[in-house]
DNA sequence: GTCTATATCATGATAGAC
DNA sequence: GTCTATCATGATATAGAC
């Protein structure tokens, strides 16, 4: 039946998601996945194929809204400004928000999926790679674009790194949200992701817009 | 005899950091290592006793060296700028230096050791968690001083979020070197490792010494 | 110290009954 | 669609010869 296949699908891609995040792609075994999801051992090749498209399968549900949500609050953003550019603490709000945000998520899969994309990002696996290429690449383009507005006078050669250098402040923040609280000494607590957000749009806000310093 | 031990040892390193830098810990196998040092399978376990064991010296053998260098940098720093607190971009300079230094080393290992360390301590393995900790934390508490005298003004929270925004960035830049000529479209070339690094500089420096908006 | 040989177990995948 | 049973392979680890 659809619907009972449906549901063991469904198990399936929740247990897979907590255990790749938890110990990565070789180190979740496909017998961990289907018990821990209730689900018989050849469910997975039944649904996905293999392990290699549970995998992506995983990612890629989660990643496409994200990226969709990125790319509307761009887009209400520049509608908001009008002709003007837009400000650089708006484009990166519309940048980080829909991935951060995930982390307080009631929906299934926050803190995990943090967790996973951000090592897919920063740790690619290579038979995905194109794949996700392929998924980023509007996203890319598109605040490229944005940022470059914002940034007239900054070489192409430094506004690549400087989103390098964003990126990889996002990811790190994201990929550690789960001991961010055990980390920080009591410092700041796990459900003060607005703080995180807000802190974090200080920081990259301020460092897109740096001086340049001499070579 | 010690000397050959010492070879195979040696040559199980060596093969030993390539393979878990390319493939992670799980993703690389003892078969794999040993074939490629061209010594036994049995050799691991004579000379590390485990795979967990050989993760850790090959990582540790690394990371004590360079933690080093970076807290005598910090103190030559110091004693430079004699009474007064250390601008940030030489606080930066002696953080980031030793560990991005190691990308053009003509010594063994240096990108595979980048982004071996950086997915250690972005990902962290259990297994490993409480001897990094242990091996990081002098640097921590002694950078965090470093960057509080020069930041007087700013509450201890987002001093704590400022510096893992800066671990992020260099954690991303370190982890990536290897593929960023391919990604930067032609923007960058790999050997330019002390133009990744002054910009990396610039972004840091801008991001610590940031305004703090509302809350 | 280094090797061969092997013990023991886990892995991804699939064939075929129901 | 889901199950059991099994295959072929590869994993870590070790015992014991040399």
């Amino acid at each position: 039946m659809a619907i009972e296949s449906e549901a063991t699908r469904e198990k399936v891609l929740k247990a897979a998601e907590r255990l790749f995040s938890k110990n990565g792609f070789s180190g979740a075994s496909l017998r961990q996945i289907t018990e821990e999801a209730g689900a018989n051992l050849a469910a997975v090749n039944y649904h996905f194929g293999s392990k290699e498209d549970l995998y992506k399968e995983v990612l890629l549900r989660r990643v496409r809204p994200m990226n969709e949500e990125r790319l509307t609050l761009l887009a209400q953003a520049e509608q908001l400004a009008g002709e003007q550019p837009l400000p650089l603490r708006a484009i990166l709000d519309a940048f980080i928000r829909p991935l951060l945000s995930r982390a307080t998520d009631r929906a299934p899969g926050g803190l995990s999926f943090l967790r996973l994309i951000s090592r897919e990002l920063a740790d690619p696996q290579p038979f995905l790679f194109d794949e996700m290429a392929r998924e980023f690449d509007p996203l890319v383009k598109r605040y490229t674009h944005a940022f470059a507005q914002t940034l007239p006078g900054l070489p192409p050669v430094d506004l690549f790194w400087r989103m390098q250098f964003t990126t990889g402040t996002l990811l790190y923040a994201a990929a550690r949200q789960h001991d961010f609280e055990r980390i920080s000494s009591g410092l700041w607590k796990a459900d003060d992701v607005e703080g995180c957000m807000r802190r974090l749009v200080d920081y990259c806000t301020a460092g897109l817009g740096a001086p340049r310093s001499a070579a």
